[in-house]
RNA sequence: GGAGAGAUGGCCGAGUAGGUCGAAGGCGGUCGCCUGCUAAGCGAUUAUACGGGCUAAAACUCGUAUCAAGGGUUCGAAUCCCUUUCUCUCCGCCA
């Protein structure tokens, strides 16, 4: 959520930021609400001023033993009209607040101008794509082949785009999440968080998935709960309503949970394999920083999420999204993209974002220093990463002639040191 | 699921026969004094949001709101009533 302030004495910056990310929301509506509402709160105000003031005096009479029959009847009427234009005024803030919602956050001044995915910038590669000796099978076919991925009876069992792992296959997943978590708390220095699965409308607005984007979601009948999306959900909202310390800045977390996406509007997108379930799983990353640290940290945590690839030798690169392609919610987006034989192409597998204060000043995270007033943190988070796309990416650059696939060497000590799947 | 207790400021904790309570006291924080240094001590100060005024912007100032959330009673509610949420205790059930 941009700051209402901001908004009403930077109209001008809003709209061009609104026009670069080809968002189609118009700001004047918003800036009449805005108006309409300041001046019914100030009437409003001062009637209740009244009302205080007399109120008092009533009690100081009584006390004195002395009747005020006219008073009484007078702040009657009074307290009446309050009640009205309170109810005008909550009409107006709730429709300000809605359309403040529904503002997406503006791109940083580093970030690229462009239409679409189509005007990312690459900013670095890491890794030759390998060369095969062979035909180069997609990850569906090398998994059902070695049975250790079933798309069909998770189909049966619950629906498309629903899987079950199966022997090495699940064993592997788990390998990839625990190599992840210990990287990232034992050599980048998050602090591990197992958050819940679910979580409440307040927190889907907090990040930002509500109220845009409710039918990207899961919701469980007859409950305000939601299936989360990602970690991020539960992670960031960790500090919901809270005043953190600045001596603790920045809060690192890293966390894993099993991610529930809709994927409304992606029929007939990547329709076989790993790359798009409904049920994945990702170890996610998640910073709480000082505002003047945040573009330096999502560098760090950028490269965080990088060293895993590189230390599982998967061939990547980084791209920086363009205002067409960001996110709602962020100021600044780097995704890393691994390579995917199948594809022939490199394919998002993480997203590294700098949401600088849009989701503390909806989660309404701050931060005190010292005396002063405080402030809002800002928020990042990344994929470090998505695990069903790791061990996607695994399958294929790992595979060999016949069919097996070693095991990259980090990995075989979390799969009691076998080397290959066979 | 049943019965009961509770939710107050950064934290702890007073305050309920409605009236000057944004809220005693303590802790913590900040500033000053004191002390050879540290500790201790003394004094002062210390909520947030929004709107208006004044500003380049602040500071400042005026006002409004906030004692879990929402509604009600009343001239007036932290205090009374209703609903919801959460926490704790006991019982039941359960991985």
């Amino acid at each position: 959520m941009l700051d209402l302030k901001f908004v009403r004495n930077n109209p001008d910056v809003v709209k061009d930021a609104l026009k670069k990310r080809n968002a189609n929301i118009s700001l004047e509506p918003f800036l009449k609400l805005d108006e309409q509402w300041r001046q019914k709160l100030a009437e409003a105000e001062k009637l209740k001023n009244k009302r205080n003031v007399v109120s008092e005096e009533i009690g100081r009479l009584k006390k004195a033993g002395r009747l005020a029959e006219d008073l009484v009847l007078e702040m009657r009427e009074v307290s009446a009209a309050i009640k009205d234009m309170d109810d005008e005024i909550r009409l107006l803030e709730q429709k300000i607040q809605l359309t403040l919602l529904e503002i997406p956050n503006l791109p940083d001044q580093s970030v690229p101008v462009g239409l679409d995915e189509n005007d990312n910038v690459e900013v670095r590669r890491w890794g030759e794509p390998r060369q095969f000796g062979f035909e180069p099978k997609p990850h569906w076919d090398i998994g059902e082949a070695l049975d250790i991925i079933d798309f069909e009876r998770g189909s049966k069992v619950t629906g498309a785009r629903f899987t079950f792992y199966k022997g090495a296959g699940a064993a592997l997943e788990r390998a990839v999440i625990n190599f992840m978590l210990d990287t990232h708390t034992r050599e980048h220095g998050y602090v591990e968080v197992l958050p819940p699965f679910m979580v409440n409308s307040n927190s889907m607005i907090g990040t930002g998935q509500l109220p845009k984007f409710a039918e990207d979601m899961f919701k469980i009948e007859n409950t305000d709960y939601y299936l989360i999306p990602t970690a991020e959900v539960p992670v960031t909202n960790l500090y919901h309503g809270e005043i953190l310390e600045a001596e603790n800045l920045p809060i690192y977390h890293c966390a894993y949970s099993a991610c529930f996406r809709a994927e409304a509007g992606a029929a007939g997108r990547d329709t076989r394999g790993l790359i798009r379930q409904h049920q994945f799983n990702k170890v996610e990353l998640v910073k709480f920083t000082r505002p003047e640290e945040s573009y330096k940290e999502l560098e760090k945590l950028t490269a965080n999420a990088e060293k895993i690839l590189q230390l599982l030798g998967l061939p990547y690169r980084v791209v920086t999204l363009s205002t067409g392609d960001l996110g709602f919610s962020s100021a600044k987006t780097y995704d890393i993209e691994v390579w995917l034989p199948s594809y022939n192409a490199y394919k998002e597998i993480s997203s590294c974002s700098n949401f600088v204060d849009f989701q503390a000043r909806r989660a309404n995270i701050r931060f005190r220093e010292g005396k002063s007033k405080p402030r809002f943190v800002h928020t990042l988070n990344g994929s470090g990463l998505a695990v069903g796309r790791t061990v996607a990416a695994i399958l294929e650059n790992y595979q060999t002639e016949n069919g097996t696939v070693k095991i990259p060497e980090p990995l075989q000590p979390y799969m009691g040191g076998k080397t290959e799947i066979n």
